[in-house]
DNA sequence: CAGATATGTAAGCCATGCCTTACGGTAAGC
DNA sequence: GCTTACCGTAAGGCATGGCTTACATATCTG
């Protein structure tokens, strides 16, 4: 066992932790795109975007589809299932707190 | 400017990106705790989770009420709100091009 | 007031992560 | 077939992050 009880989604949350991963996801909301496009506008080089790109893809979060010489990057919907259903869960229970903490305030403070 | 674009949740999503911090994050669902309980089970020592709950609240993440000699530590809701609607509007994007690409396929095996 | 408890902070170590340049491989175009 | 375009990978440098031990601070208790 390498990482037995690891939660589902912690290479996708880690990899959309990072800002150029993020610059990357946001640009294909607009559809598939080639690396080099991609890249373009990017402050980093080329190469840093294949790697971006590669643990993007190995997280579950993007798709290739080779084109001639160039590779098709595409969103993955299903990589972001697991991180969303934890995140709302997590939003859920804080919120159930927050509302106990707020009638337990308002006991505290009869006025 | 020291970062003058930066994501409003980029804090918040690096501060969950870490399994130690999640985990607290998933104890404190139960309600209310302090440093010393949270820390118990935990594989790392107890300044390790002090400085982790360091970067949760200074994410937003987490609210402190001292109570004596401890430290109560709770969920705050308002931290996830923004990490919450870009991965929502992501989702949502990636859906449309799922089923874009799905139609284009469809169109191009007519069978 | 003295001791014990609970917690934050400082300093240092070490692994990991992101970046760059250099290089290799494959498909397209003349 | 040769050149060009597009892209992935290797190697190395450098900053960042998480951990530990040691220490400082504050509250409670007797």
């Amino acid at each position: 066992m390498t990482n037995e009880n690891a939660a589902p989604f912690q290479t996708a949350i880690a990899a959309l932790a990072d800002p150029t991963r993020r610059a990357l996801m946001d640009r294909l909301r607009a559809g598939p795109q080639p690396v080099g496009r991609l890249a373009s506008g990017l402050p980093v080089s080329r190469p840093a975007v294949s790697q971006h790109l590669k643990v993007l893809s190995d997280a579950g979060l993007l798709l290739v589809e080779p084109r001639g010489t160039r590779r098709l990057y595409r969103l993955a919907p299903s990589g972001l299932d697991d991180l969303r259903r934890w995140l709302d869960s997590l939003w859920d229970d804080a919120l159930s707190g927050f509302a106990a903490r707020a009638r337990e305030i308002a006991r505290e403070t009869p006025q």
